[in-house]
DNA sequence: TCCCGCGATGTAACTGGTTACACTGTGCAT
DNA sequence: ATGCACAGTGTAACCAGTTACATCGCGGGA
């Protein structure tokens, strides 16, 4: 038993005559070490959770991408639980990581049920909060300033000269970043009146926003999708209606998805490395699982992507 | 320490009494059960590990949706792992999430490195393969059969009188689904001349992909698209090309993803129902672990989903 | 009043690896 | 030739729960 636990984890200290034995008799007898067994000595799992609101967005997807590329080159593996932005669903899958033995976890924005909260304080599991910054929330932060994001695309729209603009967002029910988002545009003046209209994270949503926004309000210039994927949609929507992108309409999402590049005419974004975000979220529970000492929030670049889909407000508002 | 276990696992065979001082004590002392400890005398750990070539793309976004949904209302977690189409990366993922406790695994495709399958055998873990149907594989496949979706879509060029046909493709090497496809287009004569270019498995490829065709081969009045993401490109180059769609030139995907509803032109596609797809794989592999018999192969039905981006080939082919 | 039965709780064996420790045997130095 | 160090292997304790079994105390029936 002690021979066959060296065979695995330190052949060499074996004689490669009786390694030899023991690898055969392994094969022979099927033998399958236990992962529990293992992992009850070893005092670890080798487990990171993340709780996302869902997989179907991009920006979820990205993430996880940049987590697990990160993760697996440190030996560790990542669980996911798709939360749908509900916090009593996220409280309930938290609860489950742990119980199977989640060693840290990810989870999205800051607004948690108060379970969540004390779940993680009682069982002292390092966390990490990402697409979402502020350095004096409970648990750090790594990601971007969704309020400065927002910001930015609107100043570039005020620039341009647009003086009514549409904000086509997902849901902002239990979601900070849209929340955040929001607040900017409606905090601060730049000169410009908004025209909101909630839709689904998706390009169905972009597609049915910008038809109503142009439906109702001719005044509007410009679409601000609050994220590409809305955008992607918004752009389909007005080639389909054959008007004029950016010389009669200018629209920009925020995300700056890969494929963005690729649309007609190339969208305009705030770049919200997203990936990076994964990795260094990946990077900040690997130090924080080593180290014993809380990761540190991290504040993420956002940056305009100029591209094709905006321009100066048409001078005369004749649609 | 026996009373304590009653407590968290069987509460009603406790006094209420002894109960509430338990349960004062665990958050007194921050008490948090070892889920190591837990899983060796359960005997399982509640986890199934997927294993895929890639979280950036939409298909196994959805997949794990599908999946991860189906698992959770049953209890069980889902790991995942990606491994970039390489087989011998996704060898050594499979041997870290058995490794870990995973008890059953989801792969894509049947084209596997050797030493996997020998891990599946010598393991005895349930395993299904997706995206994928062939009722002689060595495992069971749940998906769609790429064969019969790609010949759907010539097929539907064939109907609508397109003489050349632009296939575009994502890497082909140890992609299985996508040899597949194309095989069927090379081995059956549906009066068509392909023209194959292989592209990523991105907007960008598309955009890419169709640029090359249309520069290098006039005589092709159709893009056929192995998956929707590269038709989104294709729909956008040829849109800022000023190419009439589907006057002009028709395109297609395979796969139907929601956003293909939306697009300008809408676009043609045949759907393969993934979700359900990743659905069905979590119901097969909950079933198998309760009954320890391996899940059965499942064909999943491909449709033609015709939209607005196919028409009939333009009569003169003056492009 | 005594005994039986039952529910609540404590005890200890068990899960399956890991590893400290004990033991055996070989090779080298004295 | 004897002693010692050291490499290789076996033994047993240990991780942290679960659960079968033993024990205890109480109430009801004879």
């Amino acid at each position: 038993m002690a021979t066959v636990s060296r065979v695995l984890n330190t052949p060499n200290k074996v004689t490669t005559e009786t390694r030899i034995r023991v690898e055969q008799a392994i094969t022979d007898l099927k033998f399958v070490p236990s992962a529990a067994a293992r992992a009850m000595n070893r005092g670890n799992s080798g487990i990171v959770a993340a709780l996302l609101p869902t997989l179907d967005n991009a920006i979820y997807a990205r993430v996880v991408r940049g987590l697990e590329t990160r993760f697996r080159s440190d030996g560790l593996s990542l669980i996911v639980a798709q939360t749908g932005d509900a916090p009593d669903v996220e409280l309930t899958c938290a609860k489950k990581m742990i119980a199977i033995g989640a060693e840290a976890l990810v989870v999205v924005g800051v607004t948690h049920d108060p379970g969540l909260y004390e779940l993680i304080e009682r069982t002292q599991r390092p966390v990490v909060a990402v697409s979402y910054y502020d350095e004096s929330s409970e648990i750090p932060t790594i990601g971007y300033d969704n309020w400065k994001a927002a910001s930015i695309a609107a100043r570039h729209f005020a620039d341009l000269g647009h003086k009514h603009v549409g904000g086509v967002h997902g849901p902002a029910e239990s979601n900070d970043r849209t929340q955040h988002r929001l607040s900017a545009l409606s905090d601060q003046d730049f000169g410009i009146t908004f025209t909101f209209v909630e839709v689904t994270h998706s390009m169905a949503g972009g597609f049915d926003g910008i038809g109503r926004i142009c439906e109702r309000h001719p005044e509007v210039t410009g679409a601000l999708c609050f994220s590409d994927i809305i955008a992607h949609g918004a752009l389909h929507r007005l080639n389909a209606l054959g008007i004029d992108i950016p010389g009669a309409f200018s629209v920009m999402g925020i995300e700056n998805l890969p494929g963005s590049e690729f649309t007609y005419p190339q969208l305009t974004s705030v770049r919200l490395s997203v990936e990076r975000m994964g990795e260094l979220s990946a990077d900040a529970i690997i130090s924080a699982l080593s180290t014993e000492t809380p990761p540190a929030p991290l504040s993420l670049p956002v940056e305009l992507i100029p591209r094709g889909s905006t321009a100066p407000a048409p001078s005369d508002p004749a649609k």
